[in-house]
DNA sequence: CTGAAAGCGCTAACAG
DNA sequence: CTGTTAGCGCTTTCAG
């Protein structure tokens, strides 16, 4: 069953039905819809294979991720998922584990299927990998940034263009809600720091801790992996300290879960003797006891942001380049994992 | 760039490089040689949608599930697809969101891009859009059963296979572990009951309770839809009863993190006030507070019944027709969320 | 506005 | 063991 049934069928030629699949307008409505006619009769479905082999364009698009089994990014691969059918495209998801050889894998057989774009949602790739890409030509679209320095300038044009995020304004308002409330000893619990998502957080939290003018103990700040496994050892290093924080910020939701059961674990109470701040707003946070607060950027404009931006590389042309940079905010959404530090009354000196 | 230009470098035929890129084993060694040489210096990457279009295999394989959002899917997907990468295909996801529309479009695409086999991994599927798949003779393997009743029996092969799975082992042991700490009025927060999974669960627990000899009384079950909104609202229910059972059991483990959030919300202590039994053993599980006691099946195991049995129908010939049925077992992992009920003193009658 | 014909990049007979 | 050749199902000039 192929098109040369239904033009038979139909009585017209294959390049007819050709044309009326592709809702081509210039087709006399009479044989169009003789030609739907058909196909809905007999069930017809065009075979992308054919289609991609000889218009170039796959339809296709991957991305390619760090670790699916966090709950981080089945949410955004669902919005991007969602967005790229929308628009007409499949998407296609390598999980790359952190693993070198895994990533090799994932790009080589993105390659093979002659994807039209690709979005990078996690870092710690190769840049010689990359380069594999961005050499074919492939768009490609990065959360953030592109790896640091290494010059990924495809030959002819840079179809390469970056999300960026404020990371800035939501850990801002999170260090605030927590000053505000009274705390002075925060800690937090960092992503990995090759990870360059985690260390911008990292970073915007040390500048916000110093614009308020907080002392920020280097013993404070410890470096996980962004899994729960890891935020309990966080957690567990911060509570040992002589004089730990009262409360602690972590670099996503994974994390902070983590350190959340660690805590509870040690006989602390939430939010009364330790306030805890996720970072991502996974959906699972509101369900956490308390609920978690934590800092929202959307999955969803994130997503969207990503496939707009490699279906604008794809359509570019002279007069109509694609936009290379996208902002997406984040803000805090305050739950019941912070309050008033229980020391606080005693931390009021004189004065204030 | 393509295979002839990687067959004019290396002074051979296409048919050359096309044997030695299919790892054809008579080809001379020397020729082979040369080709790898000239394939790895121009980095050529054999073009998947003409090979599809010219084997009529395109090594791609269709999931189905309902929501991505449920951590028990990516986690059965991640299986699926590391499975299916290593016998060599591709998977492509397709998520109905529970919507008639959605599964339309979701088979649409997945005839279009004529995927070698299809994992249905939710129910709630037209019966007549699954006709239009089997129709086309596309392998296709369920989780615990087809369809009930509805004939899909394709024309000439019966390329359908189920995978099920023994609800009644691990319900079974959860009940009885329940049972013997002291527990004698067990609630169930159910699926919805239109899906099969759902239901088979709900009666591996109603025959588990009988089988123990305890009484249970209709409103001591739920039904719910697997999220953890509605878990929130069955435990609500159940709380509100005039004599509240001492256990729940749940249907997943979604809803027992909400059944739990409210009865820690009611001010009720977990175990000693309430018991609690999830199931599936998500990941999550262990880093609520208290870790989960859960009923676990292997998503790995799953997942990879499921590819092997599409591969095995793929491979399938009359000498070595492929098995249309495999099982996999549920076991209970006991944490911190059961315990002996509060008033399970006063319970003793005399005599026990 | 429609049809005939030329491939897209590759595999699989079939000769040599 | 290697090369030549005929398509796979479709889109897209190019004539009519």
């Amino acid at each position: 069953m192929d098109i040369r049934t239904v033009a038979a069928e139909a009585g017209v030629s294959i390049a007819t039905v050709s044309r009326v699949m592709n809702h081509v307008k210039t087709v006399d409505p009479k044989l169009s819809k003789r030609v739907w006619e058909v196909v809905n009769r007999l069930g017809y479905v065009p075979n992308t294979q054919a289609r991609a082999l000889v218009s170039g364009r796959s339809r296709l698009f991957g991305v390619i991720i760090s670790d699916i089994t966090n709950p981080f990014f089945p949410e955004l691969i669902q919005g991007f998922e969602e967005k790229a059918v929308e628009v007409g495209y499949e998407t296609m998801i390598g999980s790359t584990k952190r693993d070198l050889k895994q990533m090799e894998l994932c790009i080589q057989r993105m390659l093979e299927r002659k994807v039209d774009g690709v979005a990078v949602m996690t870092f710690g790739i190769e840049p010689l990998l990359l380069e594999r890409l961005s050499l074919q030509g492939i768009p490609m679209v990065f959360i953030d940034v592109a790896p640091p320095g290494h010059a990924i300038t495809p030959p002819p044009g840079k179809a390469i263009s970056t999300i960026s995020i404020d990371y800035e304004k939501g850990i801002r308002e999170g260090v605030q809600h927590l000053a505000v409330l009274g705390h002075r000893r925060i800690g937090f619990l960092a992503g990995p720091r090759y990870l360059h998502t985690a260390l911008a957080r990292e970073h915007a939290f040390r500048r916000s801790i110093q614009a308020i003018g907080l002392a920020l103990p280097e013993e404070y700040v410890f470096e996980g992996d962004h899994t729960a496994e890891v935020g309990m050892d966080g957690m567990s290093a911060l509570l040992a300290l002589a004089d730990p924080p009262t409360a602690v910020m972590c670099s996503n939701d994974m994390t902070a879960i983590g350190a959340m059961h660690t805590a509870l674990g040690a006989g602390l109470r939430i939010p009364h003797d330790l306030s805890v701040i996720g970072f991502d707003d996974i959906r699972l946070a509101q369900y956490m006891f308390p609920p978690m607060t934590s800092i929202q950027m959307s999955r969803r404009d994130l997503a969207s942001a990503a496939v707009m931006a490699l279906k604008a590389h794809i359509d570019e042309s002279e007069d109509h380049p694609a936009p290379s940079n996208t902002g997406i905010e984040t803000r805090l959404v305050v739950r019941q994992t912070t309050s008033i530090p229980r020391g606080a009354l005693s931390d009021l000196k004189p004065g204030e």
